[in-house]
Parts: structure tokens; C-alpha cells; sequence
DNA sequence: CAGACTTATCTTGATATCAAGACAACTTCC
DNA sequence: GGAAGTTGTCTTGATATCAAGATAAGTCTG
């Protein structure tokens, strides 16, 4: 495999760091360093898949999530909040305002009144099935530029990461 | 390199969508979904060291920012919110935070009075000394699970990737 | 079945963020 | 040197988020 690539923006940190405090081994700070910053760009260039339809990313995210479960679309607050990792009172906000545009609705919930279901509305299945498309089309675009061995190795090396960082991961 | 893996979260995710929308590749949700949940747990991984300091991530970016560029940990703004890719009202709210608490000042740009330069004071140079330390030490920890040869992979992927989405990245 | 505990959600108050616009200080170009 | 354009920062107003506490409904035990 070739190692040889340009120097980025992060080797200049760490550049920097070696000047400023040798006694320190940053060489993590390369590797989490780049995670942040490929996410946070990452998070960018999807967001201009969603705003064309209206939708900010976690509007999506709570949309897609609703549709990916299946007929009836229908999940309790409580499975929302833990897939999508924000706490309880970010869901209440999150609901309301997507309930006000119309795109979900809360159901009596038969077997707990502590819950009220969200369900997404035809107008919202209909918004995020297209919404989806493009989201998909958008990640195929991104991610074009690599080659598929490097796909595969990046989609590896994130797997294994994600397993020691996932809550219980071992 | 062994390729077998446990399933993961994300798996589940990839498995409803193919089951909902057969007609998707929805293949880069996977890579894409891990590198946001990657960044989102590795965030709260860092948080715990930064907390032990009494700082947030954003007051360690900024103190580390600063102290990474050497003495005089001087900056001007623009060169701040450049680099931590925030917009320049969010500096300005960061900048305050920090001198009310004592961990930087600002003094007057003799090259540019439009600017004022934020500088790390004694206590603020005292205090990221400290942090950065734990910090380095916390993110070794963090990665240690990986094998060199899994993190040397990771390290190559995500400076692929990176290389692909920073702007003006070819 | 009643009191004690647990769980699911909502409320409240504080913060951090951004977008857009205001404004003053620089720079360019005649 | 001065008008016109650019740049650097701050202000304003709207949002999204979290932590901590309140509240109501479910569950468990003796």
C-alpha cells in the first residue's frame, strides 16, 4: 500500500506541538485530530444534500430514523433519544418543532401513558423518501474521489474504532 | 488483515434500510455513519479529561490553539476562528468567556487597529500546559485497544479521507 | 393493595452556535 | 489624497442543546 501523501493541515499541528512541548508523544492527536475534522466537514457537505429539501440534519436524522423502522413509522420518544444520542429534553424541542411542520404526529401510546408516539405523517414519508435518495447520491458523490481499496480500508479502520468506543465495545 | 467483525450499530441501521428501500445503495451510510458516531463518541471520550481542568472542549481548542503557536500565544481572531472553523460572532462570545475568566487578554494590534489580539495569560499558558498533558495522556489511552498495525490503517484512511474533503483538497 | 422505587417525558434556565448585518479600519487605484 | 471596495470584528436575534429538576405512570414487594 502507498504511504507517501501531502502534508495537511493537522501534521502542522503537530508540527507545532513537537516544537512547543517535545516531551509530549501527540502522535494520537494526528489520528483524532483528523476523525474531528473529517466529521466536522463531513457534516457540511451533507447538509447541502438536506437544505435543498428544507431540512437541517437532525431534522433528517429524526425523519430518517422514523422511516427506516418500517410501517407504521411509529417509535416512542424514548428509542428516538438513544439512537440518536441527545438527551430527553432535546427530543420534547425536536418533536415539537417537527410536529408543527407537519411532518410527524404524536399517537396516544396504548401500552404506556407515560409516552406519547411519534409517527411520521404522509407528508413527512413522502418528504424523507426523497430526501433519502438524494442523501445516498450526495455520500456516493463525497465519497467518489477514493478508490476501493481505500474505501474498504477506511470503512475497516472505522468499524474497528467504533467498536472501542461504543459503550460496552470490547 | 483479518476482515471479520462483530456487527455493530450501524449494521443494524444499514440492514433496516435495505429492507425499506431495496432499491438504495445505501453502502456509504455505512462508512459516513460511522465516522460521525466515531467523532461523536470520541468527543465525549475527551470531554472527560477536559472537565478535570474545569474547561470545555471549545476552552481547550482555544487555550491549545494559542499555546501551540508558541510564545507569545498571541493571535489575532481571524486566525482563531480560521483554524476552529467557527463563524467570527462565535469568537468574539469565546474570546469574552475566556478573558472574564481570566485565561487570556487582549491587547491592541500595532499592525491593525481593526483587530485585537488575544493572548494567553500566565495563568491561561499554566492552565493548558496542564491540560494538554492529561489530554495527550487520555487520548493514548483512548486508542491503546488498537493494534500499531490497526492504527497505523486508521491513521492512513482518515488522512485519505481528509485529503478528499478539505476544501481545495484534490 | 399500598408504599417505595423506577422509568419516561417534559420544563426550566443557561449556553453556544450561526447567519446576517453594522461598522470601522485598511487598501487600491486613479 | 480621496472615493470605492475589501477586510476584520462585533452585534443582534433566532435556535439547538444540555443539565437538573419536576411530574406522572408503571412496577415490585411484603
Amino acid at each position: 500500500m502507498n504511504t507517501e501523501r501531502q502534508p495537511d493541515a493537522v501534521d502542522a499541528i503537530l508540527a507545532q506541538w513537537r516544537r512547543e512541548r517535545p516531551d509530549l508523544d501527540a502522535s494520537p492527536m494526528g489520528t483524532i485530530g483528523r476523525l474531528t475534522r473529517c466529521s466536522a466537514l463531513m457534516q457540511r457537505r451533507l447538509d447541502e444534500a438536506f437544505s435543498a429539501f428544507g431540512l437541517s440534519i437532525w431534522e433528517f436524522d429524526m425523519l430518517a430514523t422514523l422511516r427506516r423502522t418500517g410501517a407504521p413509522y411509529c417509535l416512542a420518544p424514548t428509542a428516538l433519544f438513544s439512537t440518536l444520542m441527545v438527551t430527553s429534553g432535546t427530543m420534547t424541542h425536536r418533536m415539537q418543532r417537527l410536529e408543527a411542520s407537519g411532518w410527524v404526529e404524536r399517537l396516544v401510546n396504548p401500552e404506556d401513558a407515560r409516552s406519547k408516539l411519534v409517527k411520521l405523517t404522509p407528508a413527512g414519508l413522502e418528504l424523507i423518501d426523497r430526501a433519502v435518495e438524494a442523501h445516498v447520491q450526495n455520500e456516493h458523490r463525497i465519497l467518489a474521489p477514493l478508490n476501493p481499496t481505500d474505501l474498504t480500508a477506511l470503512e475497516m479502520s472505522l468499524a474497528r474504532l467504533l467498536a472501542v468506543l461504543e459503550p460496552g465495545g470490547e
